[in-house]
DNA sequence: GTCTTCATGTAAGCCGTTACATGATTAA
DNA sequence: TTAATCATGTAACGGCTTACATGAAGAC
């Protein structure tokens, strides 16, 4: 038995999940995941079509997903819907322990290096503009939820918004309050 | 002249700069560079042995740091130090606009991805208890620094240690608050 | 007619992690 | 004398990004 039994731990391709989560929902085109990614998880998970289009065929050939050719007039799409293997393989990573890298974080690390007021307040002040445009963004899909009608999975998909907007707002007003000392 | 002129933006490696931020101030070797992020750092930035190393030959070899082998008793030790060009590169990363990546974060993958009401206090709980952990140990650090003696260097770091602390805080009260619901 | 959106990839290359190595010194 | 800490790397591998490609359909 090799020392390393235990350790080899092999790094989950995470692109995977997201994917499968995304048809939880429904069959979809790679373009269609490729969309909604960009008008909901792009604050905290994006996928490039580098990954995300080859990711698709593997799936499909491990049989967690299943693609279908459709065509549209001459245009031709492939449609992906979830199997069954597929659910269960979300299923366990949903339920896992959910991993705690340390992104790295540069605006931190450049906090971390100041040695004098005025470099804080530009950092500071570089950071507050960046996360206003953020939160500018968080309230407009909230507004959007808003006025969809109403069904348990709006009422969750709006917690989860508000807890990411709470946490800008104390952000932001512990950036503001700096500014005005 | 390409098409991709204006693109063809080099992705510098910021390994870089932290090891010339931990330099500025004051020479050390790679083992203290390293032993000094596990102690500062760690929450926010690592590297691995088997990059900061490496970098630091590479930093000599540019002419950013002078390195030094130093022997206590039969041990070697090589010391590095900042240089002029390496200050300069730092001030310019300094100086210049933070990146802003969109660092993948799975647990708010996850949560995007919760159906019900169950599932998102589990998400919530599991957090909770992560961040707390965070928290005391930012807590301990803030006390460490607090009893050292008062200096400009001291209280700055203090600043961006308490700036962290009080998003956890705000983060820690809503995650409570939603348990208690 | 041209621009944007739909639609789907390949190739090159950097970056960072894990596992693997090695060996001295010091504290218990 | 054994474990922890000091001290420094290499090799293999996976993952993700950028740049490069291609082409149809619809909007204006």
């Amino acid at each position: 038995m090799p020392s390393n039994w235990v350790f080899l731990m092999k790094l989950v391709n995470k692109t995977r999940y997201a994917i499968l989560g995304m048809l939880l929902e429904g069959p979809k085109t790679g373009y269609e995941i490729k969309s909604l990614m960009g008008r909901s998880t792009v604050y905290f998970w994006r996928e490039s079509d580098s990954t995300l289009y080859p990711m698709l065929k593997v799936l499909a050939k491990e049989g967690k997903v299943l693609s279908k050719i459709a065509y549209v007039g001459k245009k031709k799409k492939e449609v992906f819907s979830i199997r069954e293997p597929g659910q269960e393989e979300f299923k366990n990573w949903f339920e896992s322990p959910t991993g705690s890298e340390t992104p790295r974080n540069e605006f931190l690390l450049k906090l971390f290096f100041v040695t004098d007021q005025k470099e804080m307040i530009r950092l500071f002040e570089e950071r507050l503009e960046k996360i206003e445009k953020i939160y500018e963004e968080y309230k407009k899909i909230e507004e959007r939820l808003e006025g969809i009608v109403d069904s348990p999975r709006k009422a969750i998909r709006l917690k989860a918004l508000r807890y990411g907007i709470v946490l800008l707002e104390s952000e932001i007003q512990w950036l503001n309050d700096e500014k005005g000392k």
